[in-house]
DNA sequence: AAAAAGGCCAACCGCGTCCCG
DNA sequence: GCGGGACGCGGTTGGCCTTTT
């Protein structure tokens, strides 16, 4: 999966396999010589292929820590992890997985696991189930419904990019929505309980913290478990005075300034969470509505798009609350709620 | 048994980025 | 700042192997 260079570009060269020689060459020279320059290597080595050949039979067949054979379940489930995160960003995905080249993990997923998602009706590209029209109006009515029937309590709305554009859409937008439902019988819930300083709590409701560390734990396959927060006392003492802070996804609370391109006069707070940019606004308690629910706040929420699961956001929000006007075909770079 | 079709995967392609002179 | 070489990456495809007809 490696590019050609300029010298073989230039005069059409027949798909030719490497022979075991060849390989045995290449080897050698690399043993002898180190990894120094590979433009260098054919000529060392002895053969007649380009620098570019040479690196990429090197790196996707020759090195020594390359795991060969069939993906293993778990590999398979990190695949489609990361996928859902960061999409066709093979070399980014084969990090993950330290034995396995970004060439392997392509052939894989367009072999099997995305002839996979084909079969179950998933999209591809985004993971989400495929509706139709009439699916779609359906999950609009719903909304519809929630909306005049039920007290709201968060505001919502996501963008990819804290610019000064997607921050006035942020605050231009206001969807109102029951609760800030996740793919699991979990809720996140966000609050401000304080007047000065906003105590930001993640609660679950009716649910074990070890149920929270499986939500969280979405990110285990990205090499990091997430911080739970799971008591005001322990979010608040993540905050600075401020009230900013960072949840490092590691479990180590780290505090940090507030970076966020406020306005004059805009009263909210700032809370950063990893890649994701949480704008936190003061309202109005109307509390007890929903039981144990702390969520009597207005939440804007903006998120980088950099490491942040716009899809998996999309596709939470859509299959499971299933009470939110929401457009599937809309770029997933401008997703909100309104 | 043989030809055709389909699947898989290594190798190739084109483009973007980085780095250095 | 600019140009060129080197490298990295995602997409594409040729060729081999297996399965189907």
């Amino acid at each position: 999966m490696d590019g050609h260079h300029l010298c073989c570009s230039k005069h059409k060269v027949k798909r030719r396999l490497w022979s075991p020689e060849e390989d045995e060459k290449l080897i050698r020279c690399l043993a002898t010589h180190g990894h120094g320059s590979w433009s260098s290597v054919p000529k060392l080595a002895g053969l007649h292929r380009c620098a570019r050949s040479c690196r990429s039979r090197w790196l996707n067949y020759l090195r020594p820590d390359l795991k060969r054979g069939s993906f293993t379940s778990e590999e398979e489930q990190i695949i489609i992890d990361v996928h859902r995160i960061v999409g066709n960003k093979w070399a980014q995905i084969a990090k993950h997985l330290p034995s396995r080249t970004d060439n392997e993990v392509k052939n894989f997923w367009n072999s099997y696991i995305k002839k996979r998602f084909i079969s179950q009706g998933l999209d591809r590209n985004t993971h989400n189930i495929i509706c139709s029209d009439h699916q779609k109006a359906s999950r609009k009515v719903a909304c519809n419904i929630s909306h005049t029937h039920q007290q709201p309590i968060s505001v919502l709305s996501l963008n990819s990019q804290t610019t000064d554009a997607s921050m006035e859409m942020i605050k231009n937008s206001s969807v109102k929505v029951p609760n800030f439902q996740f793919p699991f019988p979990q809720t996140l819930d966000i609050t401000t309980t304080d007047d000065q300083t906003p105590n930001v709590v993640w609660t679950v409701k009716g649910q074990s913290s070890s149920d929270f560390t499986s939500f969280f734990s979405h990110g285990s396959s990205l090499g990091s478990t997430a911080n739970i927060i799971s008591s005001s006392s322990s979010s608040s003492s993540s905050l600075n005075q401020d009230g900013f802070g960072i949840i490092n996804p590691c479990g180590e609370a780290t505090l940090k300034s507030s970076e966020a391109p406020r306005s004059e006069g805009d009263q909210r707070q700032y809370w950063r969470y990893d890649q994701k940019t949480i704008w936190i606004s003061k309202m109005e308690t109307d509390d007890d509505q929903f039981g144990e629910a702390k969520v009597n706040q207005n939440i804007d929420a903006s998120f980088d798009a950099a490491n942040f699961d716009l899809g998996f956001m999309e596709s939470t929000l859509l299959s499971e609350a299933g009470l939110m006007d929401f457009d599937l075909a809309s770029d997933m770079n401008d997703l909100a709620w309104n």
